[in-house]
DNA sequence: CCAATATATACACTTAATGCGACTTTGCAG
DNA sequence: CTGCAAAGTCGCATTAAGTGTATATATTGG
């Protein structure tokens, strides 16, 4: 299976010395100052080339992220025996969410900053994160067959939906992983428990 | 209050102009194939005055949407004085999602159609449902200041991102309005009582 | 080595978006 | 009413993203 020809290879290699240029001069010039002559002349392809390997030069900060998020989709399939479906739902989420939201790499501080800073990278940060959940609705509807569609819809939103929001929270407030994954655990519990569960909210208003 | 003095009736008038006539242009050639110059034309005034009005054509698609939203903003502010929270944020989650996902006026289709079938499009919708979540935690954590932060964030992720996912869901496959209202109830009901209160997700797998 | 196929490149082109200086309109104070 | 400052419009030039196409080059399998 993999059993890459000298062609494939090669375009792996290219692909990820078109991505890592570009980070790396993202990096030093900043986004808007590289263009894609620079990224091209430093992977040494022609810029046309550029366009053969990424859609647009927003796409190439995700290179590494959909890279992941391909893998994470091949894995989803497959799930432990004995879960139900509750702890399957977490256990996806938790892997979408990692895949999408942990910078690994050389370049990963680079990209969360850049993704950070542009709307842009923003926006189509939380297009791969919609993409994905769809992915989320097709497992679980396969998981449990009998579940309702709707069910099934609000579920995978509400979840990735929370925990995209505390992640996103989490980085942008600089927490080290330990509270990350407190605060992780704590969206999950009140997901799974209901809004209902949180006392500040069915309290009487405290003016 | 509404004082608007020659100028700026005349900037809101020239801004509807722009929004309209490129509307009518994508639903008649397409969004491609309709050029800068070409809505400018329409609306008579010179190609660089439209982006004096919106930041890019990408931005014109969002140009009612963007209307009510502020509008939505506003009337945030004030609530009725013996809701609970809880309450509260329902009925704030429901304003901002009719005031983004409900299409109205004359192009509001157009709106819809042109969203859902190109993904640029669809990634700055879902940009701006994040920037609204951020206005959700801000008058959740103003209406109940002992809330915790973590806790606040990802009760708007949470129904915020459910709200989305059903709404959409059911304008792709066409529900009509009772039918869209009836999921809607049921996601509100979903996300207040838990991911846990599914009895399909808890029940033992059925294979 | 050959033929089929995939990929890289050079070139031309469209158009979105931005900067700038000149010109026009509007608001307002005297 | 008048003139001045501010805001807005416009034309022009420029940059860079992205696409189509034809040509050249490299890889594969036989």
């Amino acid at each position: 299976m993999n059993h890459m020809g000298l062609r494939e290879r090669k375009k792996q290699r290219t692909r990820r010395a078109l991505a890592s240029a570009a980070l790396r001069l993202f990096a030093e010039r900043g986004y808007e100052e590289t263009t894609i002559a620079d990224i091209a002349a430093a992977a040494d392809v022609s810029p046309r080339t550029f366009f053969s390997y990424f859609p647009s030069k927003e796409d190439v900060v995700f290179a590494e992220v959909d890279e992941r998020l391909a893998e994470v989709r091949e894995s989803l399939g497959q799930r432990s025996p004995d879960e139900t479906p509750l702890e399957s739902i977490r256990r996806i989420v938790l892997e979408i969410i990692e895949a999408i939201a942990t910078a690994a790499g050389e370049y990963g501080a680079v990209q969360v900053q850049l993704i950070f800073e542009r709307p842009s990278l923003q926006a189509r940060a939380l297009k791969r994160m919609n993409d994905t959940e769809q992915e989320v609705v097709d497992r679980l509807t396969e998981l449990c067959p009998e579940i309702d569609e709707i069910d099934a819809v609000v579920i995978s939103g509400a979840t990735v939906g929370g925990m995209k929001s505390v992640i996103t929270h989490c980085r942008a407030h600089g927490y080290d992983p330990a509270a990350t994954r407190k605060a992780v655990d704590r969206a999950l519990a009140i997901v799974e428990r209901g809004l209902g569960s949180v006392p500040a909210l069915t309290r009487p208003v405290s003016s």
